[in-house]
DNA sequence: ATATATTGTTTACGTATTAAACAATATGCC
DNA sequence: GGCATATTGTTTAATACGTAAACAATATAT
């Protein structure tokens, strides 16, 4: 049942002369959160990908499928399948958008509402989960270097090249 | 140059919202050290896939294919690929396996060692620019919890259901 | 009004993982 | 020793996923 790549997990072995290297740790410990969170999220027949729009959402409603792109970096090809699904399970609508014709608003159903509120409690779990081995502090701490360390994201670095 | 994955990014967008989260961050956080390295990686031709391979083979030489498999959980079939690409750029090769006819030891030759060498330079780097932003002790603090989180590890979980 | 850009959509493409089948060889059992 | 079953490496097909390109409808700019 928790299965995620059965046949191929595509990183690094688990081994004490790998410790010593924050990266690889924080590759590790990023995909198993991932994974758990996709594992669980299948219960409420869902994946990581829709819950990011359902949050931005919940957010500001009635955007439209390239706003919803631009917020999470994903193209208007795959957005009209992402929305073709969340909207054959009734979590989102599409809408007529007020000024433009060509595009779509779309709006968060109320049971999209709920389902999101679902996935937050997933989420809560998969943290609890994942974390549990660390004290309430530690967990502050982590949360601060976190921070830190996404803080520093220059997507848009000096390759102009 | 530097573009991961230009049209699809997969994942939570950044916002106020989900800084609390730690699991949202770890995932987002491993997401870009992972890319920043697989960039990087490109420049002598290898990917995180083939890393953990060669830091195995620097660690117990001569292991046949389903036994490196093992240790990164990769399944056999998938391994061909990798180990053929290794070999053709010269980087391990296929010796006969002293005991078992239907078996390839695998070695890692003289460039693999090298390269290997670099790639470690590779993950140094990513490191550098990854954590930079944090102090030596806050780098020190993070691989304390990262190393607590990964112990729980149990990879088979009871699952029974 | 006319050329250009943008939204949503579809289609084709390349790539990557999983599944299944196969030959060669090994192991266990009688 | 001989036979059934398991295992190693391999190839092939099936599946999924993201990217690119094209398209119609509509908007914007000149």
């Amino acid at each position: 049942m928790s299965k995620r790549s059965d046949r191929y997990s595509n990183f690094l072995p688990q081994h004490p002369a790998l410790a010593k290297w924050n990266s690889f740790l924080l590759i590790k410990v990023g995909d198993r959160t991932r994974d758990l969170f996709n594992e669980y999220l299948k219960r409420i027949e869902l994946h990581s990908k829709h819950f990011g729009i359902l949050f931005w959402l919940t957010q500001q409603d009635a955007r439209t499928q390239v706003e919803l792109g631009e917020q999470m970096k994903i193209d208007r090809a795959p957005m009209v399948q992402l929305i073709d699904r969340l909207e054959k399970q009734g979590l989102v609508e599409r809408t007529p958008h007020p000024s433009d014709r060509r595009a779509h608003a779309i709006k968060i159903t109320d049971a999209g509402r709920k389902t999101y509120q679902q996935a937050l409690e997933i989420a809560a779990k998969v943290e609890t989960e994942v974390l549990g081995s660390l004290s309430q502090a530690q967990q502050q701490q982590l949360n601060v270097l976190l921070n830190q360390i996404m803080r520093t994201d220059r997507e848009d670095s000096s390759d102009s090249q």
